[in-house]
RNA sequence: GCGAAAAUAGCUCAGUUGGUAGAGCAUAACCUUGCCAAGGUUAGGGUCGCGGGUUCGAGUCCCGUUUUUCGCUCCA
């Protein structure tokens, strides 16, 4: 373990140190969990995007992209209920170190205040047997008046409380009315803290018309809401599948571990619209093809595994997660998940608006019910990293740190070397470049010893390297040297876009993806 | 959110009982070599995370704060 916190801590300096992240306001000393990436990290990062939209929609025709907009109607996210899970009154115990709801533990100590009277009520009854007039009891007994009226004035203060959203007051009822944690038995409260998940801004400019809205918190209600328009205008049929790559916010409580949990990620995610009764047959088979894609990239095919959810979300009959293992542990990089019709039919309720498909086989209409795939590309690129990063011992003894980076996904896909910087060599190089630069991302370097480059460019992944030497004058070759096995290949110029092409493209990993 | 540890150059780190900041690598220039990181000369780069305090004097001691990592907690 204290290995692999060592490789985690080695990747994150890494990743600094050659451009592909980098703390966000870094002069400003940093703004907590939120990183940007650099210009290695963005090319990856594009790369990744590409290689999922990719596998997306030219892979199915049946499955479209959209981008829909982050800001989005507020009661969408009522509808979602993303709204009500998480507007709470929080309170921790010090000691218990327990969290509770600070509504509940109050209403808790009004229902214990009723169960009193209760039994007031219930020990009159026995002594008086059959005479016992209960209404009068409880409108004249001296000890039940006063229970009902602690209880009344208590249930005065905390509606008012709750109604005015006042943290503060909630907090002071807790103390006045000493209640103390179930567990711990003390009475070492924090301060109440609303916890919404959700980051709220305001639309309009002047004060008195604004409208509270939410930054989105997954990309997949934009989906929902529009799914049918994009079933009407691009005339899609029963199965179908609509995807979207977007940012999405969260204000977790505890953000942490680099880049894999940010109050700002972008998602992809693929909502998949099947008949009703047929949603766990396309769950499975979307659980398949999801753990391909992940494996098709050659990181190691140990290190993936599903986790499949007992506890399930409120909107899920069935729900796996693809782990991938990270330098601290598996950890969820994409979710699959069952979401039934629940969003659909959610969003008819609260808008009035109809939803459903005509299906011209059964000759029927119906909401759909919808398979979900929803991966985080930070999370995904962290993976990638991860499974990249290698420092490996040569046979003289040196380390050498390399990315092993998938070819498709490498920044830079290749380094145009001249062997010296002069005899016409570098305007050689330079020729290459122009040649090669419209297919492919190139650096040129001709800055210290030859070997010295070789390991710059296998720190940054790239996987091939071409190296114009003194006969490449005479017989236009040039020696290709490949990342992974450090071999080296003499080639004619005119061979290089294909021979690198071949290796880079896209088309190589989804090749893979379907013939499998 | 609670607890622990840490923060000095782009990276990794030294810095003595408190006395005005160093190395290696990296970066840039020139010379040299030329197929797997190690030659020479030179240069740039740090208000020691930030703010207070103690002191004649603080990178060093004290307090607060920010950020990061780890453990709990949370994660629709």
């Amino acid at each position: 373990m204290a290995q692999q916190e060592d490789v985690f801590k080695k990747l994150i300096s890494h990743c600094k140190e050659y451009g592909f992240v980098f703390p966000s306001s870094e002069i400003y000393d940093g703004l907590s969990a939120v990183y940007d990436y650099g210009q290695m990290g963005v090319e990856l990062k594009n790369n990744i995007k590409k290689y999922w939209w990719d596998s997306m929609v030219l892979l199915h025709e049946n499955i479209v992209g959209i981008d829909s907009a982050i800001f989005m109607h507020p009661t969408i996210w009522k509808a979602s209920g993303h709204v009500d899970a998480f507007n709470d009154p929080l309170i921790d115990n010090k000691d218990s170190k327990k969290r509770y709801r600070a509504d509940v533990l109050i209403e808790d100590l009004i229902a214990k205040m009723d169960e009193k009277v209760e039994k007031e009520v219930e020990k009159a009854a026995k002594r008086f047997g059959d005479n016992f007039d209960e209404a009068l009891f409880r409108q004249t007994n001296p000890r039940v008046q006063e229970h009902i009226a602690k209880r009344e004035e208590l249930h005065a203060r905390f509606a008012k409380a709750m109604n005015e959203n006042d943290l503060a007051e909630l907090r002071q009822i807790i103390l006045d009315y000493e209640i103390a944690c179930p567990l711990s038995g003390t009475r070492n409260w924090t301060d109440v803290r609303q916890f919404n998940l959700m980051f709220s801004t305001e639309m309009g400019s002047t004060a008195d018309g604004t409208m509270k809205i939410y930054l989105r918190p997954e990309t997949a209600q934009g989906i929902f809401v529009n799914y049918l328009n994009v079933q009407k205008t691009g005339r899609m049929r029963i199965p179908f599948g609509i995807a979207q790559i977007g940012k999405a916010f969260r204000n977790e409580i505890v953000a942490r571990q680099f880049i894999f949990r940010m109050r700002e990620f972008e998602q992809m995610e693929m909502q998949f619209f099947v008949r009703p009764g047929e949603e766990l047959k396309w769950f499975a088979q979307w659980k398949e093809t999801r753990l391909k894609w992940h494996k098709a990239l050659g990181l190691g095919d140990a290190k993936y595994r599903y986790h499949d959810h007992e506890k399930l979300a409120h909107y899920a009959n069935a729900a796996t997660d693809i782990e991938f293992e990270m330098p601290f542990g598996f950890k969820e990089v994409e979710g699959i998940h069952s979401r039934t019709n629940f969003d659909l039919s959610n969003h008819e309720k609260y808008s009035g608006k109809k939803l459903q498909y005509f299906d011209p086989e059964l000759n029927e209409s119906y909401v759909p019910y919808v398979i979900e795939t929803s991966i985080g590309v930070d999370r995904m690129f962290l993976s990638v990293m991860a499974g990249s990063y290698c420092e490996e011992q040569l046979p003289d003894g040196e380390t050498r740190v390399v990315l092993r980076l998938p070819a498709a996904l490498a920044p830079i896909k290749l380094a145009v070397l001249p062997l010296v910087k002069k005899d016409g060599l570098p305007e050689k190089a330079r020729e290459i470049m122009d040649m090669l630069r419209f297919d492919f991302k190139c650096q040129y370097d001709e800055k210290d010893s030859i070997g010295k480059r070789y390991r710059r460019q296998d720190a940054i992944g790239t996987p091939f390297c071409v190296t114009v030497d003194h006969d490449t004058l005479t017989d236009n070759c040039v020696t290709i040297r490949f990342r992974d096995t450090m071999e080296q290949k003499r080639v004619p110029i005119c061979e290089l876009a294909q021979i690198i092409g071949e290796q880079v493209s896209m088309k190589s990993l989804l090749r893979k993806i379907v013939n499998d």
